[in-house]
DNA sequence: ATACGCTCCGTACCATACTACAGAGTCAAG
DNA sequence: CTTGACTCTGTAGTATGGTACGGAGCGTAT
């Protein structure tokens, strides 16, 4: 298993140093083992982890929510009951935000449509149109 | 047109007092009529747009962002091309976000169909499960 | 063996997006 | 015509999510 310094993890993460850092102090990341000069030694599936925090971040999900996802596990103090129904709740949430950006790319795409160059718009066609989308 | 106070356009809407005119300062509302005494005075329209501004933040989309998507509009100084275009462009970004909250969906499925409680799972099963979404 | 880059820790600073006053004026019910 | 709730402006404070030092030690290529 080949280790890597937190600069490489960084790097192929596309995250700076200190986000690393600060990302293990917020319990994001689990405590990385150290070499005999305190440096911090990562392997491959840290930088998973990364993008995943970096994707789920630009989602709208707060870190919290990230790391509730990332806790998403049966072990000692977690039935699999448990992890199922908050799995379930997870779900119905993504849902609920891949609903409202349809509706938004729904809405835009209309706004395309309807944009023909016959002069000034609407205040605002996008909200226009998403109020067709809910009444149509 | 029935105009109401600041009070009544944040519980309809619900957001804080506060808010609205932070919003209103950052330029995401138009600059309201007003009473003689200066009270602001606005009309139902406003509640859909600050509902569309709190939807799109808890998408991921930062202030800046939903000012570009509410000014998605021919005027004077914005051709309809113009508008298509940077519409294009937001459609691709959102199209984007709908498939890798869908991963993230697929991922936490599969994570709810995988954990039948025989004891400990991985280290963080969201993660194997994305993994196993891109290499199938 | 030394120079150059990397890493360590701690602390301080930053941008974004609010949120909470203070002190004064407004409105509307009783 | 007062009282209590609401609104005004301006400024200050908060939470989140980083980002940037400073001064020290580590690592390795020449």
């Amino acid at each position: 298993m080949k280790l890597m310094t937190i600069g490489h993890l960084a790097r192929r993460a596309e995250v700076g140093i200190e986000t690393v850092r600060f990302y293990e102090r917020q319990g994001l990341l689990e405590l990385p083992a150290r070499k005999d000069s305190g440096y911090r030694q990562y392997d491959e599936s840290v930088v998973a982890r990364l993008r995943f925090i970096k994707r789920a971040k630009e989602l709208g999900f707060s870190l919290k929510e990230i790391k509730e996802l990332l806790a998403l596990r049966v072990d000692p103090s977690t039935t699999c009951a448990e992890v199922r129904s908050r799995a379930k709740a997870k779900i119905a949430d993504v849902e609920e935000k891949i609903q409202a950006l349809q509706r938004i790319k729904n809405a835009l795409v209309q706004l395309t449509a309807v944009c023909r160059g016959r002069g000034p718009t609407s205040e605002c066609p996008i909200l226009d149109a998403l109020d067709q989308e809910s009444e149509p």
